[in-house]
DNA sequence: GCCATATATTCGATTATTCGAATATGCGAA
DNA sequence: TTCGCATATTCGAATAATCGAATATATGGC
């Protein structure tokens, strides 16, 4: 059985909508917890192994794990003494992904233009920029 | 003619890809440049429309649009005295269609199971926590 | 009860982000 | 040139994020 839910946007809603998805967006705007998604791609995992896979401190792992679990981004089972974190919601990655495919594109295309760069950057009147004096 | 670019990706790259998607994450998050950025959806716009749909003074679009420029994720085309914004690559919008659809669906979830909130965090021994003590 | 292991939390210093206010620049018209 | 409009930038204060260090809690075994 499939439920829907439709749900009534108003203007206000709306803009409580973009707040929401600024925090998410802030929640993994760093490199740890990035990497802790990643990690956790194919299943649970505990602090421990993730601990490890980072090569990060543990207690800096359990801080951000306490963010991502606040943000309902991922979910911590309990299993004797160790406790492993799984994604709440795999689409997560998705939305990595394209980011990261992003990135990879636009540092292959820099790569291949970088001699271009400086001609680039003198385009002064009516050109296109991405940044530079408008 | 399709260019094939081929990247070697070492360990130390990878953490700085890690950093670079930290910050391009960073960058989207702020309700009014997620909101600048679905503006662009349907192509180019200038400051003052962007200023006008969003409500918010100039100088604060200005601001934001310096740093979504800053990251190539807009760039602006000037054509007399205004500058027309448009997306560097459409490809973030996926992402964050991605975001918001997630966070909708977890609204939906916590709106529909609104009462049983109270229950389920009593949950202790054994149990998937989101966010309670492990 | 105690111990060892695994994980969580608190604190404080450092650093980064955001915003409004004020100001500066760029451009076209007269 | 000067004006007026569109856009950009700088500054400073308030706020928030990050990290290491230290400490606290939970669990299972004894």
């Amino acid at each position: 059985m499939r439920k829907l839910v439709t749900v009534m946007m108003t203007h206000e809603r709306e803009h409580d909508l973009y707040r929401l998805q600024a925090e998410l967006c802030q929640t993994l705007a760093d490199p740890t917890r990035l990497e802790i998604l990643r990690l956790l791609e194919h299943g649970a995992l505990p602090v421990k192994a993730l601990s490890e896979a980072t090569g990060q401190r543990q207690a800096k792992i359990s801080q951000h794990l306490a963010l991502l679990r606040q943000r309902q981004i991922v979910r911590g089972e309990r299993f004797g003494a160790e406790v492993r974190y799984s994604l709440t919601d795999p689409r997560i990655l998705d939305a990595c992904r394209i980011t990261r495919e992003m990135l990879l594109d636009q540092l292959a295309r820099q790569g291949t233009l970088a001699g271009m760069v400086a001609t680039t950057s003198e385009t002064v009147r009516g050109g296109v920029n991405t940044d530079a004096d408008l």
